[in-house]
RNA sequence: GGCUCCUUGGUCAAGAGGUUAAGACAUCGCCCUUUCACGGCGGCAACAUGGGUUCAAUUCCCGUAGGAGUCACCA
């Protein structure tokens, strides 16, 4: 690799970055970084009838949020632009004529009813798959010029070879041969003078210098047709890297239309970002070294092909929770409390409690900022409970227990006048001894009591601590009258 | 259906001729413990299938099955 790595991600602005947008993007950026190279944007929207409106702008936020950097692109500039695509129609044109001269493509004016009967009648092949027919190759200069005279609306189609195969070398999936009769002469300039992306993208990486392409696998079996561009501008094969798709289930591939979670919707379920983007990198590929836990640059020090595999790799959430609670366990507490407060300033509770003690609470118990509403509603919700709750056989309490040992714990808790954890802790253990009841009878009652909860994110005195000591003896009140 | 490609536990995945076939998530159990978590320890669980090649195949070759992609004036 003597020359500089330039690697692009391509994506068209239909809407909301999936998964594996995101993972191709990554990728492209990862092996750019690797190798000491140029990552570059380029928007591809040449079909606008798919444009949607916004979604340049959250290709461009989403891409900025993960930390994936780019040298040139749309919003950035660069010697190579303009970078999108819409902008570049002449430089198309201009490209599609010199094949046209060079015999690799040539002017179609078939119309759309003729193309359709083709499809009616039987010029098909032996698969019954309508291609093409080459039918305004053979149209004379003077026909051709007569054509275009007369504004008739053309479209220019790839000149394909009747025989022969495409063969390259994919830096993932090895060899990949393709017989060029199975190709059709496709589209490479549409009546609206717009390139398609099979046009577009071999002009576009030429002209940017892009080197090594890397992109979804649907592309694999359609490169030989690139190939054969490169090949007859003159112009040098750039290396090719194929990625497999990311799939939701065995057969179904990720995608926003079935609500499958974007990049985006991830993060505003309180995914942490960080663990977004290293589940994603871990889904289709391995370091070396099999770790799993990595920062950007640490992703971008191991990335490796050969660590990339050649099947689809099925999304699971399950995963990318653990991941991100990984990421909590590490955090900062003061990183911790910043990324959390967005969430407790959804419920009911924030501005009410020590916001530091919640935080320092739920840090190992939660996995994503979106836990954080469920996991502290016994704040704001309590209401009669079932007796029931005090039962716990290891403890051994039961609703009677509690009925003899609350009223006695509420006088004396009453006259308590440290709240911290560890002072109610060392009152509660001696209240138990001083009454012969055993420490897990009195910290169980004394939880279940304030919190009218069976599971709580801390013991007894963390969460009278957190409640205070006015809402604790009021709780205590209302569960003993409760209990009557 | 044609073509291109893929196939290790439920999931992500190491391993690339000879291994007790890693590890992680999930799951189950135990320990720790003021519930739940965290942490620690352990269990269950895989080379799709049939033929070759070879002294030896999960690993190489062929077929079969299953899966993905593609066959647009979409990218």
């Amino acid at each position: 690799m003597s020359e500089k790595v330039r690697t692009r991600f391509a994506p068209s602005p239909t809407g909301y970055m999936h998964i594996g947008n995101l993972r191709s993007a990554l990728y492209g950026y990862l092996f750019a970084v690797k190798n000491g190279g140029d990552f570059i944007l380029r928007i591809e929207d040449t079909d606008q009838n798919r444009y949607v409106d916004g979604a340049v702008q959250i290709i461009y936020d989403t891409l900025a949020d993960a930390g994936i950097t780019y040298s040139e692109g749309p919003d950035k500039g660069g010697d190579y632009g303009p970078y999108m695509q819409s902008e570049r129609k002449e430089i198309y044109m201009e490209y599609a004529k010199k094949l046209i001269e060079k015999g690799a493509a040539y002017y179609c004016f078939c119309t759309p009813e003729r193309l359709a009967s083709m499809k009616d009648t039987s010029v098909s092949d032996s698969n019954g798959v309508t291609r093409y027919d080459k039918h305004c190759l053979s149209l004379t200069q003077e026909e051709i010029e007569a054509n275009l005279k007369a504004g008739i609306p053309f479209v220019i189609r790839q000149n394909i070879p009747a025989e022969g195969k495409g063969t390259y070398e994919d830096m993932v999936f090895g060899e990949v041969s393709v017989d060029y009769k199975d190709m059709e002469d496709g589209i490479l300039i549409k009546s609206d003078g717009m390139p398609t992306y099979n046009f577009a993208n071999v002009v576009d990486d030429h002209l940017m210098r892009i080197n090594y392409v890397i992109r979804g696998v649907e592309y694999l079996s359609s490169t030989p047709k690139y190939n054969l561009m490169y090949d007859a501008f003159g112009w040098e094969r750039p290396h090719y890297m194929h990625l497999s798709p990311v799939m939701k289930d065995a057969q179904h591939k990720l995608s926003k239309r079935n609500g499958d979670a974007s990049y985006q919707d991830l993060v505003a379920k309180g995914y942490v970002k960080e663990a977004i983007l290293n589940y994603i990198a871990l889904l289709g590929w391995a370091p070396k070294d099999n770790s799993e836990k990595m920062t950007l640059a640490e992703m971008a020090e191991k990335f490796s092909v050969d660590g990339l595999s050649k099947s689809p790799s099925i999304y699971d959430e399950a995963k990318l929770r653990w991941l991100s609670g990984e990421y909590m366990k590490d955090m900062s507490e003061d990183e911790f409390l910043r990324r959390a407060e967005p969430f407790f300033a959804k419920t009911e509770a924030y501005g009410k409690y020590d916001l530091n003690l919640l935080c320092k609470l739920l840090k190992t118990r939660i996995e994503t900022f979106g836990d954080i509403p469920e996991k502290i509603s016994f704040l704001e919700s309590f209401g009669p409970f079932a007796p029931s709750l005090y039962d716990n056989k290891k403890q051994k309490c039961n609703a009677d227990a509690a009925r003899t040992i609350l009223p006695k714990l509420r006088l004396a808790m009453e006259g308590w006048d440290d709240y911290s954890n560890a002072a109610l802790y060392e009152k509660l253990v001696a209240f138990a001894a001083e009454n012969g009841v055993k420490n897990g009878q009195v910290l169980w009652c004394l939880r279940i009591a304030i919190t009218g909860t069976a599971v709580t994110p801390g013991g007894a005195s963390e969460m009278a601590e957190l409640l205070g000591k006015e809402r604790t003896l009021a709780r205590l009140d209302q569960a003993i009258a409760w209990l009557a």
